[in-house]
DNA sequence: GCACCTGAGTAGCTGCCCGCAACTCATCCG
DNA sequence: CGGATGAGTTGCGGGCAGCTACTCAGGTGC
């Protein structure tokens, strides 16, 4: 995350990138959703992150309320703390599913896995996909892209 | 990019992080998309960026194949190096959508601007969504995520 | 009661890479 | 020939990543 343009930047995307430009931020991101993870060892065991990096992150994700910090106590157990996306941090799967989608299709890897998405109940698939107004898919090569000013 | 996982992660989303995990590797990507930047200098002047990073960055870029470097030659000028992304390049606009989608959302700001994708000629928005194969809208909300093996 | 385990971090150190500024190099213009 | 411009390269300095080792609190086995 370079220094030079702020969290005030005008950009939505350089903003965006000030809280997930960093490589782990998206990737705890990603175990919380994908694999459900909410706890410290979950995450580390799953990527294999040094226990300071993941502290710093999830003290990132939640001073930017993408995760919420919660304590729960199994019963027998002493009470631990446990982090659950917030609505902000789930509304990433648009994110993490375009990155998945892009490393599948041009970065392929034998044996390599993607998050898939499906609707809740129905188990039906969903994809990632530009569509206009009437619902029609438009592929990515027949767009233009055009710097909008927010509303 | 973390060193620890390095390109031949099984996970999609971190072989993608991989390549475009650092901040200004999608900078560089969105100001080529949107503002049709193709020059040093233009992405140095747009960006704000260290000429020794820019130039790292587009090795970077040249090097995974999202872009591909030219020399051009305007009439009454010397030969000039350019930098054009390639249809890899280009498939990233599914990620810069949702990042740009993210960011006005739940970081707004003040005379934001966001990049909007038209479809060409027609001019017509398009919208980033998940869909089912049935052409129907899912909400984020309604998703819960799975990590598939890749096909 | 005490040793041990486990989960959740903290502390200290090293090295790399970001970011800045200054410099180079080639070519074109006047 | 002198200056301007575009496209970089080089040389520092500081900060954060990443590793390892350590701490701390509570629950369990004996």
């Amino acid at each position: 995350m370079p220094k030079t343009l702020g969290k005030d930047s005008t950009c939505s995307i350089a903003r965006s990138l000030e809280v997930v430009g960093d490589t782990w931020t998206l990737l705890i991101v990603r175990e919380a959703m994908v694999a459900g993870y909410t706890r410290f060892q979950e995450f580390r065991d799953a990527l294999g992150i040094a226990p300071n990096i993941l502290t710093k992150r999830l003290a990132l994700l939640l001073d930017e309320g993408l995760m919420v910090r919660r304590t729960y106590q199994e019963p027998g157990c002493r009470a631990r703390e446990e982090y659950a996306l917030t609505e902000a941090g789930r509304s990433l799967s648009l994110v993490i599913a375009a990155l998945g989608e892009w490393g599948r299709t041009h970065r392929p890897h034998p044996g390599g896995t993607t998050p898939e998405f499906l609707v809740e109940e129905s188990e039906t698939p969903a994809q990632l996909a530009f569509v206009t107004s009437d619902g029609a898919h438009v592929p990515p090569e027949r767009l233009v892209a055009r710097r909008t000013p927010d509303r």
